[in-house]
DNA sequence: CGTAAAGTTGCAACGAGTGTAAGATTGCTC
DNA sequence: GAGCAATCTTACACTCGTTGCAACTTTACG
């Protein structure tokens, strides 16, 4: 991409965020993400509370980091997909392939890191506030791979669908980690669940977005 | 339901909430969301700042209250479905004739409150969690009405494409809004929009949770 | 009436988030 | 390598949403 100048500054700015990250990331799965606060970890990072801050302007970013790749990605699975496949078929076989890898992005984490989530409101917004920007950019690519017009709600309608489909699959695999069941476990339930999910979008979507 | 005890008490009570929701509901037209802060909301209705937080415990509920009609609004369609009739033909009928008449339900606000909701993150979130809560109560009666088991993954994945509709549909009335146009217009050009959104769900639905 | 229950109020506190200005560090140039 | 400019870090102060608590007022009811 870029040539990187790792200058000494933009090495310590590095060091400095993942060492504030990796504390706060440590004390919210020890106390929970919403009894932690701010100066807690800006304590335990030696740093100044404004650092925290400056590096993370709100405290979700501290939980919910690499938020972009998780946006991106069904957009770029799209974007990518083999010639003469769908859109459907694509997404489908990447999010069989992120079982079978469990992914985070798919929505496999240790069970404190469910946990963390599934006990703060704040989390779960922004969980939430992702998916919907994960369906924006999806149907940005879908309107673009389809040639469809501006103002055409036929992209974003699909994008709801599919993003739909995945977003009540990562609801269950968080749901079946709290619950107390491994890593192949969850796995195994979900690549049974998941295709029958997507099976019921086949009929409207084997068409469409075809390469 | 219920008989109605209207005590001196209680009727105060609902005066008072609705003193403070009119005040509340005027100064953030007036000055947006974020701007109003609760002491003048507070100061305004002439009662404690105290009060105020304890009828509405957060901001948000000031601003967007009637929230239990409008989640349980796509479960209570569902099951009032006439006989023979399927969710996704009865959702389908019940937004069209919402959108005839201008129903907040399904995303119509004069131009001021919308503005007020985009411009504000936190209502924004809020709306969101509103969808997700109706997606889920949605979820309920689909399980109910198929007999799906509790661990069946077909209602919530059919919840939400059938909510994911509504949201994309509500989206666009909020946009089209926001972009000027007066609620003619909008229902004109929502009108035409819907039955595709709906049509692309046929091929898939129109046999699912028929009653 | 008088007492118990419920509602309102003022006060204090906590925590997230922001602005600002001073101090420290780094990059760059002469 | 000294000095200057840009950048980062820090301390401080402040706003605002939210919660807890105790005192006070009003209503309900025996």
């Amino acid at each position: 991409m870029s040539i990187e100048p790792v200058g000494l500054r933009e090495s310590k700015k590095r060091e400095t965020r993942q060492l504030i990250s990796d504390h706060a990331t440590r004390l919210f799965i020890e106390q929970g993400f919403e009894p932690t606060t701010i100066a807690e970890i800006a304590a335990a990072a030696r740093v100044a509370k404004k650092t925290v801050t400056n590096y993370f302007p709100r405290k979700e970013d501290l939980a919910l980091d690499h938020h972009e790749e998780f946006v991106a990605g069904l957009a770029g699975i799209v974007a990518g997909r083999a010639a003469g496949e769908s859109a459907l078929a694509a997404l489908r076989g990447a999010f069989l392939s992120a079982v079978e890898r469990r992914d985070p992005v798919a929505g496999f984490a240790p069970l404190p890191f469910a946990r963390m989530i599934a006990d703060s409101p704040t989390l779960l917004a922004r969980l939430r506030d992702l998916h919907d920007q994960r369906d924006a950019a999806l149907a940005e690519v879908l309107a673009e791979a389809t040639g469809a017009g501006p103002d055409d709600i036929t992209p974003r309608a699909v994008a709801a669908q599919l993003g739909g489909a995945h977003r009540v699959l990562f609801q269950r695999i968080q749901e079946l980690t709290l619950a107390g069941r491994d890593a192949a476990e969850v796995a195994a339930v979900v690549a049974e669940e998941a295709p029958r999910v997507f099976d019921l979008l086949e009929p409207s979507l084997a068409e469409y977005a075809v390469a």
